[in-house]
DNA sequence: GTCAGATACATTAGATTCTTATGTATCTTT
DNA sequence: AAAGATACATAAGAATCTAATGTATCTGAC
């Protein structure tokens, strides 16, 4: 099963963040991939969503990025500022909140009065 | 603490299917307060954000309504279709779905080759 | 050696879905 | 009588995604 595409809205930002928080450093097309695989090909991160949301990132200030080569590819690599690590943790406590509040919300079988 | 609004995202036709197949029928404003309360105040659904949902979700046909006066008042009542009826098991399953792989991503420590 | 598919970046038009603001009207409580 | 709650609705704008497109390089199979 592919996840309809708008339960992704919202999260991408958070996935992102904590993917780099778990690996000091990741590109682009590294955390298509490692989403891909860790999600046995349920959550597809596209290129037009990832790309506009790392340069945001990066305005924003919450990430750093280094360029490198491999033989005459460019490869951009995206690490956490402190300010990145902190608002990585209020984002991944935020969402694991919401789930929360989710799954209760959606276990309910009764009519509360 | 209220949510950030993208959270809410994707997810609001799925608490508003869910809560109709508890409900049996529920009229727009019971909804929203019905999510207020159960949520703690956490989730707030607007008005701007509901109506057109239930417009939306009638126009599918996946609900039927029914309106009743409270005085001079309208009330207008929100039912699931047998359809509706399936389709709200297909949303709260995949979002359900959603949630643990979410989960999992959120809890991932360690770098995996 | 060439061709397909993978790697790797990026942008853009359009769709979807929400927020915020606004509008109308009635009911209730102080 | 006024404020706040109840109850419907729409609309402009923001945010965030998809799908399409573009460029270029690398790798493996044939």
């Amino acid at each position: 099963m592919i996840y309809s595409s708008e339960l992704l809205k919202g999260t991408l930002k958070t996935i992102v963040l904590k993917l780099l928080a778990d690996n000091k450093k990741m590109y682009g097309y590294e955390i298509t991939q490692r989403v891909k695989d860790l999600t046995l090909d349920k959550i597809q991160i596209t290129e037009g969503a990832l790309y506009p949301t790392l340069h945001a990132l990066e305005s924003d200030g919450l990430v750093t990025t280094e360029t490198e080569f491999i033989g005459k590819r460019v490869r951009k690599y995206y690490s956490l500022s402190p300010s990145g690590k902190t608002k990585t943790k209020e984002k991944v406590s935020e969402l694991t909140d919401f789930m929360e509040t989710m799954k209760f919300l959606l276990d309910i079988k009764t009519k509360s009065a």
